[in-house]
DNA sequence: CTAATTTTTGACCGCATGGCCAGGATTCAA
DNA sequence: TTGAATCCTGGCCATGCGGTCAAAAATTAG
């Protein structure tokens, strides 16, 4: 792994076991720390559940600290690739924010992991400019997808006026915050229900008054 | 502090010293969490933030964990007594939903390290089951206090029909939501416009139809 | 003032962690 | 087949953690 800077610059063979493997313990960092709990996450836990050895991922992450990052990474991507799939099929604005709001409904509830660990992650981003690159890094690109949502609504007519930018952290932040309450208690939130309401109250907030 | 146990029992005298400790500890903990990250809040960061010797902490605490207990609840009463007060100020059910969410978000803005030292900790809950527990004892009051105001408002006539348990769970999450992002990224969210967003929106979704 | 009690200190302990590395196994290229 | 590159192992280390303790300091009581 002499190579990890030259990797870039090189083409093809950096790869297969070495994607693979990271891949691997991706998502075995995930499920261990979303059925532990990230301060339980050391390690030589992760190397055991994944079943290998310690020094492996030392040799194929830079540290713990880089593991982490593509945990982070990983889960955002996944979740962003779904929820954008589904945007795209719908044909107008209001129906673009519904889609918006009920792939992410969906995917939480098919890949409870992937938020339990995204929520015990997020709040160990110590410094408060390590914060700022999280959700710079990830964060934005959302509101970012949103905001062009809302905005093209805007232009067509559909949405009555408003802030594009609040709209979006509002719409975003309504989703994280009930995510939030049913990572912390399955059975206490109904998502599907959630989901709905959010649907009707956030079709009725954007729509163009009579 | 052999007495420890029996305090309960006594009435006046286990006190000042220690109850003035106590506060210091858990105020200085709730800084040092904000400003530097849970990571690296160790005992021994926290107590020379304070200006003590860290042996002091352990005097006065059981340990670590029934410190960051104790912070996290000051963090929900103090919280939570501000909103109340707000709301009971209110005259009726749209106008003590309105204060909820206006005095959520106008005490974000006067205590973020509140906050941040908030999200800080709620992901750093290990098990589920401690999650649990910190969904319930925490969690569970606010939205309670959440359906009461709206399942009155819906007994006069104010509200139209919904799930009251289930629309608490879009507000306190909508709120939270919010809150998450303006902890990562103060700069990114402007609160006072969100919070105004959330108050037509949830007016929209609450009154009773025409 | 003195004796008893509470509070504080700073050194100390055992432990788990993240990281490191020498050497062995495996895979690959020629 | 053979030599080189890649990949993996298991043990090692320094570090920093939470927690403890004897003794000193401060406070209180008599």
């Amino acid at each position: 792994m002499r190579s990890k800077i030259i990797q870039d610059g090189q083409k093809k063979k950096a790869s297969f076991i070495e994607e693979a493997r990271r891949r691997q313990i991706v998502e075995g960092a995930i499920s261990t720390i979303a059925s532990a709990g990230l301060p339980q996450a050391s390690l030589a836990r992760i190397a055991q559940d994944v079943g290998v050895s310690k020094g492996v991922i030392s040799y194929h992450f830079a540290g713990k600290d880089e593991l982490i990052q593509q945990v982070v990474n990983a889960l955002f991507v996944e979740t962003n690739r779904f929820i954008k799939a589904r945007v795209d099929r719908a044909p107008d604005a209001p129906r673009r924010l519904r889609a918006f709001i009920e792939a992410s409904f969906e995917f939480m509830a098919a890949n409870r992991a992937n938020f339990v660990a995204l929520v015990d992650i997020w709040g160990s981003f110590g410094s408060p400019e390590a914060k700022r690159r999280f959700n710079a890094d990830m964060y934005d690109p959302c509101r970012h997808h949103l905001e062009g949502i809302l905005r093209r609504g805007q232009d067509s007519g559909d949405f009555r006026d408003f802030s594009p930018g609040t709209l979006a952290a509002t719409v975003q932040g309504a989703i994280d915050g009930v995510m939030l309450q049913w990572v912390f208690d399955e059975e206490a939130i109904d998502l599907a229900d959630c989901a709905a309401e959010l649907v009707t109250m956030f079709d009725l907030a954007t729509r163009r008054r009579a």
